[in-house]
DNA sequence: ATTCTTGCAAAGCCTTTGCAACTGC
DNA sequence: GCAGTTGCAAAGGCTTTGCAAGAAT
């Protein structure tokens, strides 16, 4: 993990249940969504969908592709989760229980690195106010070279000489 | 315009010929090319492909959709038009000759609406600078509802009273 | 039991690509 | 004339959807 956990009084799977029970919608807490929770939150990352399908079929729990895209959909309404669009690529990562923060994206390594901006944030909201704009949430990311990829590329670089 | 128009030395044409001309890639500046050129830079406006591609079958000067894919390629890498992805849709505006800013985009309307803040900017290269970041670019914008939606949503609450 | 959810495969969307015809240079 | 570009239609990714079978409450 980039950042310290956030202490949350719910498991994830608890505060699903409760947006279902919340939500006014037809809801229905089954196998496949606590599979895919349990599986999500067992670890900190960013994933597409199609990866996600993937490890769950090698774990032995398979869940069809549609369910995948349907209950991702759902998590994010949910707050469980966060969209990110990158270029094309559409990403998830934990939003319940992570703190804010946006993304330097390396275009070569594609590696995703956090970083927080408190500064950044505040100026956003300002920005809105100002325009009168009712803000609901933002996209930002940061692309690039990551640092290891630019020391990796002057090393060739060097040998390329020899 | 939301914002004025910056001087160029030379036109979009002329600007794209030379891009072509130093690029060292394989390059012909064709009549479909101008045809896209001449239409995209004749007003200032945030477009998708599909949207292009319908005004220029109007306008009786039709242009195949994949032309209009591989032109709009170009036209990024020759720095006369920036990319915007905004959630699962891509947009282009206008790069050469109009000043670096970012959008509010509403999610009623879909209006994007344009703000400049160096601040922001300058935050986001001190971000990278502090991660031996080789920034090339960055993606940012604000998600909402515009002033204009939210006074039409409060006004139809108060007629929906009566 | 009822109604929602799943899985499958088909359909959709947007974008890219193969290829023959065409056209700048 | 030669290589690069166009248009068409087909193919490609990724995501959504229709529907019958299977679960949750």
């Amino acid at each position: 993990m980039s950042f310290p956990a956030i202490e949350t009084a719910q498991s994830p799977v608890e505060k699903y249940r409760e947006y279902l029970s919340s939500s006014g919608k037809p809801t229905r807490f089954t196998g496949p969504q606590r599979t895919l929770i349990e599986h999500i939150f067992a670890k900190h990352d960013h994933f597409d969908p199609e990866h996600l399908y993937d490890e769950l079929k090698e774990t032995g729990l398979p869940v069809s592709k549609a369910t995948v895209y349907r209950t991702l959909k759902k998590l994010v309404e949910a707050g469980l989760l966060r969209r990110l669009e990158v270029g094309d690529r559409t990403f998830y990562e934990h939003d319940y229980g992570y703190p804010q923060h946006e993304h330097l994206v390396c275009e070569r390594c594609r590696k995703m690195i956090e970083f927080q901006h408190p500064g950044i944030e505040e100026a956003l909201r300002e920005v809105a106010a100002r325009h009168g704009f009712h803000a609901t949430g933002h996209t930002l990311h940061i692309r690039g070279i990551c640092a290891e990829c630019v020391r990796a590329r002057a090393a060739k670089r060097r040998l390329d000489l020899i």
